[in-house]
RNA sequence: GGGAGACUAGCUCAAUGGAUAGAGUCGCAGACUUCGAAUCUGUCGGUUGGGGGUUCGAAUCCCUCGUCUCUCACCA
């Protein structure tokens, strides 16, 4: 497919001598309004070398350009060339490219053989997966599917949180007030009452806390007692994970949590040590990172075990010379941007140019209406619940409706759990927002449903069509790109054209709702033009080439759910 | 108090320094005997938190003030 920004750049290049490829390509702009043509060259800027008005100089480069093949007019108003591409040529550029790449439509090659490591979704062990922990979850999937459609050689890290006090804490209130049957038969709820009971019982009682690090201690000395119930609560816990991540359609190539460094750090104590950067403050051991505008980075802590931080830097090394990655990704809350920004700090000071590429994209957060969330005060919306209740609506809609499908409950997952989904990535993932039942549940306008109704739609007509003509479309047979010059179809046709940038665009941002965004638009335009023209027409020639067009539409909206961690159904 | 981020239509959100700031939702008015109405069409809706500045041009860059959120040593 022919790339007509470059294309364009090359034409005016021709004209404007006086400048490089680079300024030109970077100022030219698709109109806002399509009205205004398909691509704008704005000539403000040239007015001081050329000495002339911009309307002028606009004048004289439309004129000089006009004539060239690509366009189907040029015209100037005031400072600006607008230029309308020859909509039939491109409009059969597009549609051969789709049809020929299929389900590759988006996909590219830009990244191979570099290494991206995405790490998200790390619940902590022993508390439930709620509502708040569908951000990283959700976020660092798409990033996943997104760096894997460009061709990087991607790994997937759930960087458990099975360590720490909290063990401290969970192991100290089981056995106060625990029983082993309660837990196998209901692990999370079980372990979660212990904690909160916890943290009760400690406002009265401070010196449960010091009980707390001092069992956490013994667990990272390896005293098998403690271990035991450790590995116990992790195996329960990680079950029910498994649970949800089953229910996202979500897989990870590696599970190494936080306890998988325990026996790294000393070598990064060591290193530290060794480079000078350890500072003795109150018994604890701290990076003094005053010189770089941050607070002290508290590295070990006065009984000698080790904090968050250790361990992130320990695994960072540890992934650096295992995987060698060319990006290392972080999808983990805002909450903990001083963090990133500290052990980032320091891995750069310990000399590891790699340091660079290690990568945190933060996320809002998510809180209730009556508040932030808290396990610990047990004010939480669980994502199981989430999801169940999604699904059960979606099922009430499909049964409804009537429309016949052969497999309801596969279905009703498929659009329920992506609304959720799609709800969750349709917005910059830097805002914060507050979670409201009626919008995730809600089915109509910009939300997942709609998508992916859009694509159904879509297989409906072709289904309506038949398998022949289907297939003679595909190959593309008497396809005469003159019947798709309308608005609607052309307008179609830009936005699936796109599509490949938009995936780039969302991988150099690390914003996987530019991808949700672009499908809305995708669906939006195919919706326009379904509703405009008729496709199932008698004309062979008329109706072969519609089909094309519905079936590159088709391709782009399923290929961009499938960025997001979507399906698209056929019927829904 | 220091640091970071957010602030755009009633609500939820878009907008590589460019043209008349756009969508969805809500409200109102329409379109199913026709390819799926989870759809489409029209309409209403704005001092882009306030004030300065830079620029031919600012929601966007700089300064300042305000509101909210997060964060600042032994949780993660």
């Amino acid at each position: 497919m022919v790339n007509y920004k470059e294309l364009i750049c090359d034409i005016l290049a021709e004209t404007l001598t006086d400048m490089s490829r680079e300024e030109i390509m970077g100022m030219i702009e698709i109109p806002t309004d399509e009205k205004m043509g398909d691509y704008a060259f704005p000539c403000f800027k040239l007015a001081k070398v050329l000495r002339k008005a911009p309307p002028l100089i606009a004048k004289d480069v439309a004129e000089q350009i006009k004539d060239n093949e690509i366009f189907e007019k040029v015209e100037n108003v005031n400072a600006y060339v607008n230029m309308y591409i020859s909509r039939a040529n491109f409009v059969d550029g597009l549609v051969r490219e789709v049809n020929e790449a299929g389900d590759n439509f988006g996909h590219s090659t830009i990244g191979e053989g570099k290494k991206v490591i995405v790490e998200f979704s790390s619940p902590n062990i022993a508390k439930p997966f709620h509502i708040g922990h569908i951000r990283s979850t959700v976020i660092g999937n798409s990033l996943y599917k997104i760096y894997d459609c460009l061709g990087y050689d991607t790994v997937r890290i759930n960087h458990l949180g099975d360590y720490g006090t909290q063990f401290g804490k969970m192991i100290s209130a089981y056995r106060r007030w625990g029983n082993r049957e309660d837990v196998e038969r209901e692990p999370i709820k079980t372990l979660l009452s212990y904690y909160t009971k916890f943290h009760e019982e400690a406002e009265k009682h401070p010196e449960l806390e010091q009980e707390a690090r001092d069992i956490f201690k013994r667990l990272e000395d390896g005293e098998p007692e403690e271990m035991e119930l450790w590995q116990w609560f992790r195996d329960e816990s990680l079950k029910e994970f498994t649970k949800v991540y089953k229910m996202l359609d979500i897989e990870f190539d590696s599970y190494a949590g936080e306890s998988f460094y325990s026996d790294k750090m000393p070598r990064i104590l060591d290193e530290l040590n060794e480079k000078g950067l350890l500072e003795e403050s109150r018994g604890a051991q701290i990076v003094d990172l005053e010189k770089y505008g941050m607070t002290p980075a508290l590295v070990t802590k006065s009984d000698g075990s080790t904090l968050y931080i250790t361990r992130d830097i320990a695994a960072a090394v540890y992934r650096k010379e295992h995987y060698d990655f060319y990006k290392n990704i972080y999808v983990v809350a805002s909450q903990q941007n001083l963090h990133f920004q500290q052990w980032f700090k320091i891995v750069e000071l310990l000399g590891y140019e790699w340091a660079k590429d290690c990568v945190h994209v933060p996320f809002g957060m998510v809180s209730l209406k009556d508040g932030t969330m808290s396990t610990r005060k047990g004010r939480v919306v669980f994502l199981e619940d989430v999801l169940n209740k999604a699904v059960d609506k979606t099922r009430e809609i499909i049964e409804e409706k009537g429309v016949a499908t052969e497999n309801i409950d596969e279905t009703a997952k498929q659009v329920g759990i992506g609304a959720v989904v799609f709800n969750e990535l349709s917005n910059n993932r830097i805002k914060d927002y507050v979670f409201d039942w009626e919008k995730v549940l809600n089915f109509e306008g910009e939300t997942g449903p709609y998508v992916q109704y859009t694509h159904a739609r879509a297989c409906s007509v072709l289904r309506k069509a038949g398998e022949e003509a289907v297939s003679k479309a595909e190959k593309l047979e008497n396809f005469d790109p003159q019947v798709l010059t309308s608005d609607s179809a052309y307008e179609l046709a830009k936005l699936i054209y796109k599509l490949p940038d938009v995936i780039v665009e969302a991988a150099g941002k690390y914003e996987p709702s530019v991808v949700t965004r672009h499908i809305v638009d995708i669906a939006q335009a195919f919706n326009r033009f379904y509703q405009h023209e008729r496709i199932l027409v008698e004309d062979e020639k008329e109706l072969l080439s519609k089909l094309a067009l519905v079936i590159a539409a088709k391709t782009a909206i399923k290929n961009g759910l499938a960025l997001l961690g979507m399906h698209a159904p056929e019927k829904m």
